[in-house]
DNA sequence: TGATAAATATACCGATCGGTATATTTTGAA
DNA sequence: TTCAAAATATACCGATCGGTATATTTATCA
């Protein structure tokens, strides 16, 4: 069963998830919790450890919640390349139209944990690697499956991919331009059609 | 001449470039900076308007010295494909050496920014449109010149190529791994072979 | 060198920061 | 329905925030 506890912790992650993301860790302040929230500082200390464990949590819940998303538009592909296809055009929406608003939260953690919170140094890498080994993943479905030329090199291709279009993401948002995106993902579509049998 | 006002200016700039680099816009206080300087708030508000004076121009000097140090290192170079080339080996120094350290300041700028410290917004729009322009002029004398073959797009290669390598940057200094960067740069160099002629 | 202005330091401002102790309310099982 | 426990709100803490008024030092030139 959900108790109230385990229901105000959900309310507060998902209430604030677009503040961290928009605004950052430093950015968003205990006021700005308990104003998105609706609830006390009390209710918050009660749920949470403290500003980092709530921020913590969030960026969970923000991944796993991009990933759902990113995800239910390629169960209905049967092929890798159709897979991967789907996944760039999920990222076309995202400059504009992101889960959780204010553009990738791996990214935006990223900057941010690098070398200052760097508390959140360690999950945000770890989300990322997984991200990649997912693509990488179905790039080497892809050349078992004959979709794909043998000479490619999932681990490579994958990285190359995620960087662009992660850097397509934060480019794309502050010149308030879709040409970045579209012109990184024109050239992954023609990568893909490089490599295809 | 140079003033004691002008002189002490740059010692802010240049001192305090770093800080903001690595910390972001709000994680630097007016103590960090006065640490750094050695100077008193009396000094810093003397010299400038407010904080977001000193970021505003440390910005500037920032993306500056950037340019100063890859610039430098194409002027050897006679080819537009060597240009390029030198460009690309400039960016793989730059996860663990960057000018300014703290990794890419218009990339850090550009999240602290897209919708929070809107105040720099403009300036880093401008700055990636014009590194993106740069770019786009190599490879479109290189078309001139007959370096490259005609059905070369620069705009959408110079976006391709400094989306990917920018989210490079800030992927591989999280996950305190070279390989998303040497992957993107394998990349771009067997691209750029590709479109040579 | 002495006077004046420019530059810098000191001391302080109200506001807000993250966090906590305590009071109050709400919940859920007997 | 009662009552203890869990959950939330209120009120407050010292520290730090960005910024400023004023005092002091330093540079400049007559």
């Amino acid at each position: 069963m959900s108790d109230k506890a385990t229901r105000t912790r959900k309310l507060i992650i998902s209430k604030t998830a677009p503040l961290f993301n928009r605004q950052g860790f430093n950015g968003t302040s205990l006021l700005d919790l308990t104003q998105a929230t609706g609830l006390s500082k009390g209710a918050l200390y009660g749920n949470f450890k403290n500003k980092q464990g709530i921020a913590l949590e969030v960026f969970k819940y923000s991944t796993e919640k991009t990933k759902e998303v990113a995800t239910a538009q390629l169960r209905s592909e049967t092929t890798n390349k159709g897979r991967l296809k789907n996944l760039f055009q999920f990222y076309a929406n995202y400059v504009i139209n992101s889960p959780i608003p204010g553009g990738c939260p791996m990214m935006n953690a990223a900057v941010e944990a690098d070398d200052h919170q760097t508390f959140l140094k360690g999950v945000v890498a770890q989300e990322m690697e997984a991200t990649i080994h997912y693509i990488a993943k179905l790039l080497e479905r892809g050349k078992k499956e004959g979709e794909f030329k043998s000479a490619v090199k999932p681990m490579e291709l994958a990285q190359t991919f995620f960087c662009a279009i992660e850097g397509a993401i934060v480019i794309s948002r502050v010149m308030s331009s879709k040409a970045p995106m579209k012109s990184v993902l024109n050239h992954c579509h023609y990568i893909l059609n490089q490599i295809s049998l």
